[in-house]
RNA sequence: GGCCCCUUCGUCUAGCGGUCUAGGACACCGCCCUUUCACGGCGGCGACACGGGUUCGAGUCCCGUAGGGGUCACCA
């Protein structure tokens, strides 16, 4: 039986790298026929866990990581938050204490800060010399008359070696001695994350506890916990971290001022402020960016290609297998093809996993995808008119790949708009338009031929504009530029006839004879 | 600073002693296709951090050096 776990603390936001993690928990269980626990490290105590849990369980069911355990869908060793076991975790302090493991601790947070300090000014490691350790009542009894409170601290080894297995480091070893006395139990009887963190991790069961790197060093004294508790060890395996952007420091929420440096990753944030902007989006300005799950969501990315970039971010099957289902990534996933150092996010190649899923998804589930934007950008009604599928489907099939992401419907609003809506490059419009002596009356006169053609599809316009130029005897660039500014309003877009075919006679000719009529300076 | 981890093209990576004049992908640059922008096709640029060993032979094993990173709380 293989149990893995995932153990956010209630932030408010899903990290891209938290997901990394999660996927190859969730993809080790999976694949063993095991269970994803999710388990909510909140010892802390937030004043509004459920709301700031919300985004994170939100981010996961959107990506389709599903958790066998934990909130909302509870389990056999309910309840999944620890703020509500500290009772298991205080029974734990006191056994640790009654087996010598720990020690009641009478030291003041300033004595050894003290401490601590002098120690660095010496240049020498800082070691607890236990001065208000209390190794029995008489003790306790004399410290407590001082008008001293008692942690309860880890009483570690002074010798040896700690020894952890590694999944993915192999053999790491640790003098006991570098390693420091650590709080377990408050004064006020609540506990600490580590010891909170080894009683979960036997409690729930989990076999194999895959985490970030940032661990490693944590691990030792997690191992004492375990091992004075007579747990049996969990398998463990320490991810290398997510790195920024062009760099190889940890990827983290808080310094997106330097990550906006990094040109691909500006241009991610960029587009996706664009589709955010023109879709009228109330967006957290904290929490849309590129290292937050909620941007993709909110742009509208794939969840598969998603977790296709992240699962080759620090694994690899081999040299060239790039795409993988999640089918196919639950089966060839191991813990041992997982890379030992940090990988850094790289927007443009996530985009590019993302275009490449996309380009494979069928019009249909793109128009479901893409008709959102539209409804928030209030470009259609709502509900929609049941011609609009057709429409939709067919844009959708004629922009190809340039919608890469579904907000990049709105790059082609234009199709939704009224002639005297549309809006004009100004610049393209000069150039094709205005400029060229012979842009308008070629126009006028294409446009007086729309009439004649039947029915309008692209196959038969192409067919109609050719003609058109060979009776003109101009070459199809000399009016196929005007064509798609008048229409368009843009100096670029999906195919010409296909566009037309999709604005519909009516829209075509009046659209034409706007911009044949409109001077300069009323384009707007 | 102590401790720990890491080190192949700009980025993600393949490589588990000879098949490596180091392979793939993204990006970048050309060319082709073309009504624009994309897509696509073809080609190009581009890396074993350094120094010692071991070995007939090292990207691959060992040791140093350098660099990068993580971590050192009564946070998680």
């Amino acid at each position: 039986m293989v149990r893995t776990r995932f153990a956010p603390s209630p932030t408010g936001y899903l990290h891209i790298g938290g997901v990394r993690t999660a996927l190859f928990n969730w993809l080790l269980a999976r694949q063993a026929g095991g269970q994803f626990i999710l388990r909510i490290d909140d010892t802390d105590q937030q004043r509004n866990v459920e709301a700031a849990l919300k985004p994170i369980l939100d981010g996961f069911r959107w990506l389709g990581i599903d958790w066998d355990e934990g909130p909302e869908v509870g389990g056999p060793y309910e309840p999944y938050f620890q703020s509500q076991r500290g009772e298991a975790y205080a029974a734990a302090a006191a056994r640790l204490l009654a087996s010598g493991h720990a020690y009641r601790d009478y030291a003041r947070p300033e004595e050894l800060q003290a401490q601590r300090e002098e120690a660095e000014k010496a240049g020498r490691t800082f070691v607890y010399d236990r001065r208000w350790m209390a190794e029995d009542d008489a003790a306790a009894d004399r410290f407590e008359a001082e008008g001293r409170t008692a942690v309860v601290r880890l009483k570690m080894p002074r010798e040896g070696q700690c020894v952890i297995q590694d999944r993915i480091r192999g053999e790491v070893r640790v003098d006991w001695a570098s390693e420091q006395d650590h709080v377990v139990q408050r004064a006020d009887g609540s506990c600490l994350y580590h010891l909170a963190s080894v009683v979960d991790d036997h409690d729930f069961a989990i076999t194999h506890v895959v985490r970030a790197a940032e661990h490693l060093p944590n691990t030792p004294r997690q191992v004492f916990i375990a091992e004075a508790l007579g747990y049996t060890l969990p398998e463990y395996a320490h991810l290398p971290y997510v790195a920024e952007p062009g760099g190889t420091a940890k990827l983290s929420k808080r310094k997106l001022d330097k990550y906006l440096k990094n040109k691909d990753f500006a241009q991610l944030l960029e587009h996706g402020q664009r589709i955010a902007e023109r879709a009228h989006l109330t967006v957290d300005a904290d929490t849309f960016n590129p290292v937050i799950v909620d941007f993709y969501r909110e742009t509208g990315f794939l969840p598969d290609a998603i977790l296709n970039y992240l699962l080759l971010l620090g694994w690899s099957l081999d040299g060239s297998t790039e795409r993988f289902t999640r089918a196919s990534m639950i089966e060839s996933f191991t813990l041992d093809r997982v890379n030992k150092a940090p990988a850094s996010f790289d927007p443009q190649k996530m985009l590019a996993f993302e275009a490449d899923w996309m380009s494979e998804l069928e019009p249909k589930k793109k128009v479901a995808m893409v008709l959102p934007y539209l409804q928030r950008a209030g470009l259609v009604s709502q509900p929609p008119e049941c011609e609009l599928s057709d429409k939709l489907t067919r844009i959708v099939t004629a922009a190809g790949d340039r919608i890469k992401v579904a907000g990049d419907i709105l790059d082609f609003d234009f199709c939704f708009v009224s002639p005297e809506n549309l809006k004009y490059d100004e610049k393209a419009f000069e150039k094709r338009i205005a400029k060229p002596a012979e842009a308008r009356p070629l126009l006028e006169q294409f446009a007086a031929r729309l009439a004649s053609i039947e029915p309008f599809v692209a196959e038969r316009i192409e067919a109609e504009l050719k003609q058109f130029c060979e009776e003109q005897d101009i070459k199809i660039g000399q009016i196929i530029h005007a064509l798609r500014v008048a229409t368009t309003g843009q100096p670029v877009g999906f195919g010409m006839f296909e566009t037309l075919e999709v604005l519909g006679r009516e829209q075509t000719e009046a659209r034409i004879r706007r911009a044949v009529l409109l001077e300069n300076s009323e384009k707007g």
